[in-house]
DNA sequence: CGGCATCCTCTTTGATACTG
DNA sequence: CAGTATCAAAGAGGATGCCG
């Protein structure tokens, strides 16, 4: 193993969670929750199968993954964070928060999770009339669908379409991420391409202050 | 550039910021304030010549650094963190506060600034009995000593001596950080090798709850 | 000196194939 | 499904040389 060999916590921390796809592990067990060896590589285009196995194996030593032995009917390895792995959260949202500034690029062919939305939902949305009546907003990006869920002063999300949303946006990722955080007019957003169905003025509820 | 070729802002993140040095590189541009190539290269003990240009090129490319032409007297380049630069700081302390959890492991050889302590001092101590008379405490590790200053809620530390300090720490780094954030009690500290001069009941002040 | 560029060796990675 | 095995390519580390 590779060290800095510097008595500094920052590199104390890259050492351990600073090799190439560690953290994007830890990412898919955080987004995913504990789940199996093919969960995580799915959520991990592009990563060899050596490299995923070599870095659970790392992480199951540095106490940041624990894998459970097979469920009597499921017969397969669980993979779930540890309270050490649990606390690398803040950790990917101060990164999340960094790379958002990278989402409104045109995207050439890069792969894409509805999962990953977790991220910029959880840092930028935020329930700006908390005293109003639930807001349900679906997002359809051709991948997974994701449910966007906003009341009582709180945004929660969560795979799956909704049963009656009041909004559903519809079109590729980043124009999706521009409609949804407000980096782009509805109206510009729909000319670029993004469909929409509902009411789009319910986007003002949950886009962060200008 | 190799990158993960996902959509996800934590990949992103991780393509722009994320190869081996380059966080540290940024590390060291936010503990010593705009500095000259030798000063970063001196504060990352063990990088090769070419990786800390390299890298260098590439974090102004991507707009995270800029250089500074020579001022008339000094005749050289200074490198400085751009806006985008200054915002990895969340970042870097994120990385930091987990990765406190190793600076209580026997140090063997590794390499040491007092600069590095800059994130351990202002994510874990606090001025717990703000209504006081302000404090100074002196940290001696062997490198160059760090001075620590309590008073009116706040905590705040410079490099250098103290003029009249209340407490001097002095001792190898781990024990230092030990007997600093409470994870040790000053009698084992001091019996684990801590010297000290002053009252060492000052430490209540700072250090952060059980 | 400060700020690199080059050359060389060694390690890590990525892609693919294969196995219990 | 959950990995190992293999091997070519890329990157890291170290030494040295160059140039204002």
């Amino acid at each position: 193993m590779r060290t800095y060999g510097q008595y500094c916590a920052v590199a104390k921390a890259l050492d351990v969670i600073g090799d190439r796809w560690t953290l994007l592990i830890v990412r898919e067990l955080i987004v995913q929750g504990p789940c199996r060896y093919t969960d995580i590589a799915q959520g991990l285009p592009g990563i060899a199968s050596n490299l995923l196995s070599e870095r659970l194996r790392h992480l199951e030593e540095a106490g940041i993954v624990e894998r459970q032995a097979a469920p009597a009917p499921v017969a397969t390895t669980l993979y779930r964070l540890t309270g050490a792995g649990e606390e690398l959260g803040p950790v990917l949202r101060a990164l999340g928060h960094w790379g958002v500034r990278y989402m409104f690029d045109p995207t050439g062919d890069e792969a894409f999770r509805s999962a990953w939305l977790s991220f910029p939902i959880t840092e930028y949305l935020e329930d700006r009339r908390p005293l109003d009546p639930p807001v349900t907003i679906e997002v359809d990006t051709g991948e997974r669908p994701v449910t966007i869920e906003v009341g009582d002063g709180v945004v929660t999300h969560r795979p799956g379409p909704a049963d009656e949303p009041d909004l559903v946006l519809r079109g590729d990722p980043p124009i999706v991420m521009a409609a949804l955080t407000g980096m782009m007019a509805v109206g510009d957003a729909v000319r670029a391409g993004l469909e929409t169905s509902g009411d789009t003025a319910l986007l003002t509820r949950v886009r962060p202050e200008p």
